[in-house]
DNA sequence: GCGGATCATTAATCCAGGTTAATCCCGCTG
DNA sequence: CAGCGGGATTAACCTGGATTAATGATCCGC
């Protein structure tokens, strides 16, 4: 789970624009032939519901989704942000239902494989085995942090901390520019991720923009102004949390 | 990792007092000779901390542990307990530093496996690699669920879940009965792993004992009164929620 | 039995963030 | 161009849970 890191890293991005996990994919590599059967889903389309029978692993190749639950009232939290490269198996504990709902968040291509076909990938294919380890620690280190900031942290500390997390992972994806990036979110989606309410998103992003932290332009363009500051709100260090969640840091 | 279910059952339970995924251990499978290595460690020991160079996998044998991360400032958020059967590699995605702390919340018996040696268990026995796959996929499970209620739970649903989580995990294990239970923490903690603080954990607790839902003795003693209250106030169904995170599940 | 821990309980007060609702902005379509 | 609809923004108000602090229980070691 740990160790050779190296292999996974492959920064090739084959001229499509999306460097990491998706390059080893182009490179004659395990998943090689992932996008001849992709399949297009478009934004707002739910490809699984929350306790729906389903044996298949997602393979997201462009694109965002989302997982997230909710109550019966309605109110729904965004669990996390699956983006290109990202590899979701669903499934619970009893290996039959899933325990979220997943939804695409912009127009995406997934390739979704047959639990017992992506069993025999793996068995046959130890870089896989590897980038899937890769990919959970990736995943559960930013899980935990967000744990610790939906449990004890402010609101300005969970807006931070949100911006920051997904700046660092569409960098390794080798989109956007190290400080400008766009998110394809409403302020709902964002509170939904976040713990808060859209009212409290805007008023805290606002005061993130008045102090010089941040700019925003034409729905949730962000750049990052003054990242020393921003980091310090999110209440990490921005070298480290990159180790930690991204999957091909060297 | 999912399919092929049963095989992690063996709920012989060898008559000290755990089923489940340590009955295997002592079963001439993978993992038999555990407790030859294990290493006691006391309460309130911390084995690792957030941000250390730690390359193992820890099993619990016996005894709570709990992985948490923490603010400078001292407010500490609790990511998850580590009960016996548990499998914990706390690797983040750079395969070298750990992402959380790990204490013992308990005294209790665990074994740590070095990366490599845990490695090549993995490889050479499909068993365990089907019983981390079971066990990865019901920890998932549990902490949709709980960030679901960190980011929108009220504080009612977050302690009766706490509590029905726990207490499904607990009867998993074979301990206490089906309402009955122990749990080793102080209310602190609780608030820790809700996201509340003591005092409310106080309150939230005494409100429910006094609508007839829980009874409480010395030092959180728990017996479910009202179980289908509870289920109600968490949100959940307990049926459901059994099979999405109990690995050993049929 | 006595001081000193640690933890639970309760009450009083405060505030971060939720809720509601009005307004604005912008892209869309007829 | 007007009208419309979805989102962003802002202000006014309210509330759930934090904080602080005082009081009890237990359990200790002496």
């Amino acid at each position: 789970m740990q160790s050779t890191c190296g292999s996974a890293k492959a920064k090739t991005g084959g001229g499509h624009g999306q460097g990491g996990l998706i390059a080893v994919y182009d490179d004659g590599g395990p998943l090689h032939n992932l996008r001849r059967n992709a399949r297009r889903v478009r934004a707002g389309h739910v490809l699984v519901q929350d306790g729906d029978e389903f044996d298949k692993v997602i393979v997201v190749i462009e694109g965002w989704l989302a997982t997230s639950k909710s109550f019966e009232d309605g109110e729904q939290q965004i669990i996390d942000f699956i983006l290109p490269g990202d590899i979701l198996d669903p499934a619970t504990a009893d290996g039959l239902t899933v325990g979220v709902t997943l939804e695409a968040v912009t127009d995406a291509l997934v390739s979704i494989i047959p639990a017992s076909v992506w069993q025999t990938m793996l068995k046959t294919s130890p870089t896989l085995e590897d980038m899937v380890g890769h990919l959970w620690a990736a995943t559960q280190a930013r899980t935990s942090e967000r744990l610790l900031r939906l449990g004890k942290g402010t609101a300005p500390m969970r807006i931070a901390f949100a911006i920051l997390e997904l700046s660092l992972r569409l960098r390794a994806l080798g989109h956007d520019t190290d400080t400008a990036f766009h998110l394809p979110l409403t302020q709902k989606a964002l509170g939904d991720y976040t713990g808060l309410s859209s009212v409290h998103v805007c008023r805290t992003m606002r005061r993130l923009v008045r102090h010089g932290v941040i700019e925003t332009s034409d729905h949730i363009d962000i750049r990052i102004v003054d990242l020393q500051a921003l980091s310090e709100i999110a209440g990490i260090d921005v070298k480290r949390l990159q180790q930690e969640i991204t999957p091909t840091a060297a």
